[in-house]
DNA sequence: CCAGCCTACCGAAACGATTCGACGGCGGTC
DNA sequence: GACCGCCGTCGAATCGTTTCGGTAGGCTGG
């Protein structure tokens, strides 16, 4: 301890055990034709020099390999792993990296600030990327990937030119929503929208969004006007969570003549328009409506939202698997995932105006 | 595109540029000095022939640093990042590592593989170590750790010898909250303790638990035991969540005799206990009284939890700030962080047995 | 006008492993 | 008994960069 000692290196041990540098390469590799006799010598010898293993970074140097894949994420973890799908995802990444084998070097980017992470990850070493994210302006970080040369899989993100994506189909997802409410006699409807470059709060005519670089709020939005037109009510939440979805929700049951509906674009949203129609002395369902968009599967709200179930553990497996495609070198093609729309206890017809 | 090309060298920039293999490394590596004039040829040189920047496994074998930090969290990661408490932790470690500047490897351990993560750790490539957890058994991956001989930090886990930690005073902290409801005349108080490796979901007085490698479930059950004696009711949770809080409440709140105040030893699962006692017709604090434990901010229970908070992205902060000592070279000291009893809205006097 | 210094650049030696081709010895086959 | 092939082992080249020590040349100061 204290003296930076001299890293103990193969050929120590290979001298140690009377052998030559590649043989006891061999030894540790697994790779090729080694008696056990000498095998043992050298791993012996290995225990006697006090041999740590083959470094991982010279391996990777000669192998061209490193064993590790990039996750990139949009936002400070903070705020992406407030929202339970998220988790999901990144967990089925996870799952399928165990099998590759892979690690994952998670890469953050706080504030929205590409830079700092198109820097860590030009100095980082890894054979492949996946990069989530609603749509954010992957720019930077996009090009740094590129400029990599490493295969790329994009997870929930606008449509790139030469990435493999996986994803759903957004728009008549979110459709069936407001199909549903639309169905159950609802024609004051509101919606609440994820997190994009339109600014939040304020409710204004869904057609005065535009949200150009982020598709998957945009998709959504066309789906719900699809259907109920492009007036819808609309406000835009500033994260994904409990608490954002209150807010927005507070602010479109401000209105004069209040939604009997909202379509929400996230359960997390949902659940916290949920509280913010409670907060006004509103029941859900019977004064107010909400559909969720996931299908997490949470506790607290005693009853079961409706929502439009995609799956988020299966979309991360699905990503991890085309990585390891890709990695193989075989070819691989885009992924779109079923979604289905999960009525639960959160929807209802309307109050009728008048009794009877 | 498609056949895999040979990867462009410096020293084809280099040799483009006309000058020497050196002279174009202190260009990218910016150390040393170079006149503008021959950079500027570099730099054209190196977009000529499509050069895509120092290949970071090379640098870090010549370096012999790679940037990258190791992450070891506990269990997988839908587990993990349910608490938004262990979230706030890797935000904080994550936003000095954006400082260091160093990359994050995130290895998780599902179904408690230790032996996946430590092959997966011995193979990976980092310069120093993080690693979570309440105490799992840490074995095979922190021998692999300490087989790397890299600088390695601890946080709330076990005391480890040579290791440096990052925790809080867990006993008196949890000592507060039990002696909060004692003195606001509690005496059938039961407990909610982490997932450790006792049975869950059976009631059994404390001093039948012994929870050896889990520190933290240890040391706060103590901490209970120095205000209410050994014989509290106790029940192991199955995760530190909400449905597990709340599996845990229930089965606590249906023996003959049932508490009129529970400790819980994460606020995810004091917010389970409060579902449980609503499940039962419960008001909580009238009926019930709830401590919780880290401080958490959470939206959906209308009131604020009586809780310890710890500061946890600080804890995330400083586990960083110890790591980017111990890659200094700097001694680094374990750090004891403050914790503060918070009284809120789920705590009250038990109810009168008669009113009157 | 010369000694000496600083700047800009270069050559070569690492960093620590993997892997390809070659080579000797051994057993089996005709 | 000669030949063929295989198994175990070895030498040497290689992965792509950084960095140390040295050298040429221009500039300054005496």
């Amino acid at each position: 301890m204290g003296g930076r000692a001299k890293r103990v290196t193969l050929r120590s041990v290979a001298q140690e055990a009377g052998v030559s540098l590649s043989t006891a390469s061999l030894v540790f590799s697994g790779a090729g034709a080694v008696s056990e006799a000498t095998a043992a010598r050298v791993r012996a010898a290995a225990t006697t020099v006090g041999y740590r293993g083959p470094d991982p970074v010279a391996s990777s140097l000669r192998r061209g390999r490193s064993g590790v894949v990039a996750v990139v994420v949009e936002d400070r973890l903070l705020t992406v792993f407030r929202d339970p799908y998220a988790v999901s995802r990144l967990d089925g990444l996870a799952s399928v990296f165990d099998e590759i084998p892979a690690s994952m070097l998670l890469v953050s980017q706080p504030d929205g600030n590409q830079g700092a992470a198109a820097t860590r990850l030009a100095s980082s070493a890894f054979d492949a990327a996946v990069f989530f994210g609603c749509g954010p302006d992957a720019g930077p970080v996009l090009d740094t990937l590129r400029a990599k040369g490493v295969p790329l899989v994009a997870m929930d993100t606008p449509v790139v030119d030469d990435v493999v994506r996986v994803g759903i189909d957004e728009r008549p997802a979110a459709a069936a929503a407001a199909a549903h409410l639309a169905e159950l006699g609802h024609t004051r409807i509101a919606q609440v929208v994820l997190p994009c470059d339109e600014p939040a709060g304020r409710v204004r005519p869904a057609h005065d969004y535009r949200a150009e670089r982020f598709s998957t709020p945009r998709d959504r939005m066309h789906g719900v006007a699809d259907v109920l037109g492009d007036a819808v009510p609309t406000v835009a939440a500033t994260a994904s969570d409990v608490d954002a979805g209150r807010v927005a929700g507070a602010a479109l049951l401000a209105v004069a003549d209040p939604p009997t509906a909202i379509v929400a674009q996230s359960d997390m949203l949902a659940l916290g328009v949920v509280l913010a129609a409670g907060e006004r002395g509103l029941d859900v369902p019977r004064d107010l409506s909400v559909t969720g968009f996931d299908g997490i599967t949470q506790s607290w709200w005693p009853g079961r939202l409706t929502t439009v179930e995609q799956p988020g553990a299966e979309k991360g497996r699905e990503a991890a698997h085309l990585v390891r495609a890709l990695l193989a070198g075989e070819a691989a093609h885009d992924v779109t995932l079923p979604t289905r729309l999960r009525v639960g206890d959160s929807t209802a017809p309307p109050r009728s105006p008048a009794p009877g």
